[in-house]
DNA sequence: TATCGTATACTTGTATACAAGTCAATATAA
DNA sequence: TTATATTGACTTGTATACAAGTATACGATA
């Protein structure tokens, strides 16, 4: 190999880079929900074919993240509130079923070595963007903490269902960029799942971690009262 | 609409029933797990053009059932005991929750209503599938049975989950081929859950759920042992 | 004989051409 | 004026052409 050259970084198609992108754009509301757009925008903007860009709006559209008008362009997908608390849901229920797991594993001497070193630098990551009210920042960290679990869990699949899920609350937690009092908060619940896991608790880890998940998106009534134009109007009736 | 003609149906892509066709002739084990197959294969077997067996192939391949080898070919996935394993436990979290959730829920009148008829009639379909063995068409009664629940829940995005994880676990049970005395075992359990949820007994409920779903791959070794060429033998190492 | 280079016949990845549905503006007719 | 065709400029769905990577057979060379 050349060197220097792509030192490790597999290549990829055109076709998954335009998916990476895409979703990027979505996630990150430069592409606000509601908002109607054509294969032609993607092409120019990501200067290649349809074909690999259809590849990338077909993986999202079965991620529900666009919705496809057949011969009449596409829409970024509404916040819908009944797709977000169905989406929370099975978070829940993936990431207690994972720490209770991880809490019946945890006495096991090399997988709590691991787990500790790894649940310690996310908290210190935490309070760090706490401290500098680094909403954006913490976001991630967060996302980052509750990923420690998965990976030390090895489900992958269960992994990247939950990756998938996120998607979707992400979008509602952008727009409600923490207060300093929340990250706290939020720091102080992830603790208390630390402390349970490794201290083997089963019961306890599982119920902090449903009661973290719970909360999760407590202020989405706000938000929505905020942006009502994100937000799916004809949420219960049809889909 | 031409009397007659696509009554209800709404009329899918090419794309769609590429999708369709080659994932029912991969779960049903018509192309074996480990075969090479091609684009062209499928364009033969389908009468269309790359554009949609590609569209197809790519969902596939998401999904775990196929792998593309880039420009050699791709393969119907193995059955990998790792990939069962960690879409057993999936399915268990999601659906302890789902029943968990019917049971707190069974006090309504018009949810049990509509719980206890569809549970009863599927039952019965499972009594006579036994009566009958016709072991194919009970394995459909049980995937129906579990899909009354999620139907129930009403929560779509678990429910897809769901019914994509199943794909997996299907081929092995398609392999194990039941006995008599297997099916009136597993009718037994499911009596216990609908038991359980109808009573609005939200722990047994889970813990029915959970027993059944953890039985779920019990003859998974016999079945690796019979057939050792469907199965993926560097498990557990590099996927 | 064994090794290496090369041609070739595959494959998938990507770009483009063509078909067909949708919508809105506009011309036409009552 | 109002209702109804019709046209045309869009869109996505599908087919095909082209680019580039891979494996294998085969012949030249040591």
């Amino acid at each position: 190999m050349l060197a220097g050259i792509s030192y490790g970084e597999a290549k990829k198609t055109l076709g998954e880079q335009a998916y990476e992108s895409i979703r990027e754009e979505i996630l990150s509301l430069r592409l606000h929900p509601g908002q109607t757009v054509y294969e032609s925008d993607f092409t120019r903007m990501l200067n290649m074919s349809r074909t690999p860009v259809r590849e990338a709006v077909r993986a999202l559209s079965m991620e529900r993240l666009i919705e496809v008008l057949p011969q009449r362009g596409m829409k970024i997908a509404l916040i819908s509130e009944r797709q977000v608390e169905e989406t929370r849901f099975v978070r829940e229920s993936l990431e207690v079923s994972a720490v209770a797991c991880l809490a019946d594993k945890s006495g096991s001497p090399e997988v709590r070595a691991n787990l500790e070193e790894a649940l310690h630098r996310s908290l210190e990551e935490q309070r760090r963007c706490v401290q500098q009210e680094d909403a954006v920042r913490f976001l991630h960290a967060d996302d980052q903490f509750h990923q420690v679990f998965l990976q030390a869990l090895g489900n992958i699949t269960l992994a990247s269902i939950v990756s998938q899920m996120r998607g979707h609350l992400n979008r509602v937690r952008m727009l409600s960029l923490f207060e300093p009092e929340a990250m706290i908060q939020l720091v102080h619940e992830h603790e208390q799942i630390v402390e349970a896991v490794l201290s083997a608790d089963t019961d306890q880890a599982a119920r902090a971690m449903r009661a973290h998940l719970g909360r999760l998106m407590e202020d989405l009534p706000i938000v929505k009262a905020r942006y009502p134009d994100y937000f799916d109007a004809s949420d219960g009736t049809a889909r």
